[in-house]
DNA sequence: CGACGACTTGAATTCACTCAAACACTGTGG
DNA sequence: CCACAGTGTTTGAGTGAATTCAAGTCGTCG
């Protein structure tokens, strides 16, 4: 059960070091120095949570404690409308923070899951803004994160308003790929972490509508689909999909 | 009339000072102590900015310099997708800030329209991140707008999930009328600032939807609607539309 | 190997869209 | 004062893209 997790790891808490993270370029201490991260190392990450597959790091209406940084593994983030329909509305892997939706009430609003196995940076929050007054240069990078979020939920709000699955089903795969490229994995080639209901959620679409999307984008030669494992074989192709050129 | 209430004090330019401003409840510096206020009346608002109805406060590209509090009037956030069709992605009154989506790139990614003749108080970031590290109130503040700007932005993510004309417009007719509210004015009558278009591609409908869908809640008596003119006359049916329910 | 969940594909339906026309409101200039 | 243009809004009719409903297939894990 989601309870057994909280454990303290018996590997891990020699680890718990920032400066030693294979993350830390694309993770909240980018940018700082070694002095600076010798600090961060010392106080701001007070342990590792490691999850199991379907595991919940927090729910609705938990007290928010603290941020989580996604070290391994992959999660989705939901949010339960009025009328009790659930909506993926963001998909998270290594370097992203988790949990920033629960700063602004004091409770989350949202749940998280780990789509697979993972393993979480736990960052008290009062202990990341009390670091923060010291460090320039945490706070600004901090502050960059939670825009990049607005950012990011507004693109997704811009993809929502054009009425084509296409467009839709374009972007995600294409904003996946750049992402993984991003940590150092291929271009081309990937594995969903999440079924096609998940997709659909997150982009507003139902399942059968991403998969005939999928297929027609096979059919066209833009990627080659097989289940989770998806090889692009026409970034560009992609690209103009979600540009709306229609040759 | 609702208006007075919001009305700029003439005296304006002489009270650039959050201390004695009459948002300062709902504004950034809601809960610091008088000793604080004091401080940040001295450095932190470098001065107000006024813009006529159409003038852009600032375009997507534009360096990042400043984030601004809505002091009077309305505005409308855009993006433009990369098919060229721009996009509403946020309505802004009252002590609510404009221009945090420039912090994580130092460019804006967005562009502010003032939808009525406006003010705005202009807050250099830079100083706002100084202040911030001597004012652990003011930071705590700044955090939660952040947090609480994503958490809406998730909201709307999840209203344009849902397949339904209906859902999306009562949700946003009643957002409205909670924000005007929460700043005194009345919670059954309202002025929508925006077109039918503005609204429209907000939700991620047309203008003709939204048009339709205000004439159908008319004719089921849940609101009044003339022109722009907007009167509430059964909030609690609205709020069963936004929850799916259908008697 | 069998069962369950995930995925694909087909057919019919529906809700919002597009296109089109008419109406309301506002401000301008004769 | 009214005619007029221009913008914004309403309403109607027909269309279409994605949904819903319904099989059927694939893949994985006990």
């Amino acid at each position: 059960m989601d309870q057994a997790v909280f454990h303290p790891l018996h590997s891990a808490s020699c680890a718990v070091v920032c400066s030693r993270c294979n993350l830390r370029e694309i993770c909240l201490p980018v940018g700082l120095t070694q002095a600076e991260l010798d600090h961060v190392d010392r106080v701001l990450v007070s342990h590792r949570r490691p999850l199991r597959q379907g595991d919940s790091l927090y729910r609705p209406g938990a007290s928010f404690e603290a941020v989580y940084a996604v070290r391994t593994g992959f999660f989705k983030t939901t949010r339960t409308a009025n009328d009790g329909r659930e909506q993926v509305i963001g998909f998270h892997m290594g370097g992203e923070l988790l949990g920033l939706d629960g700063i602004g009430t004091g409770r989350h609003e949202t749940q998280a899951v780990a789509l697979e196995d993972s393993q979480v940076c736990v960052i008290p929050f009062h202990e990341l803004e009390r670091l923060s007054q010291q460090l320039p240069g945490l706070q600004q990078e901090f502050h960059r994160v939670m825009s990049r979020e607005i950012v990011l939920k507004e693109g997704v709000m811009l993809l929502m308003g054009s009425r084509q699955a296409e467009a839709r089903v374009a972007a995600f795969v294409l904003n996946l790929t750049h992402r993984l490229q991003a940590r150092g994995f291929s271009a081309s080639s990937l594995v969903l972490r999440m079924t096609r209901q998940e997709i659909g959620s997150y982009l507003g679409l139902t399942l059968e509508t991403v998969s005939r999307t999928l297929s027609k984008f096979q059919a066209e030669g833009l990627l080659h689909v097989r289940g989770r494992q998806v090889r692009i074989t026409d970034a560009v192709g992609l690209q103009d999909v979600l540009d709306g050129a229609v040759p």
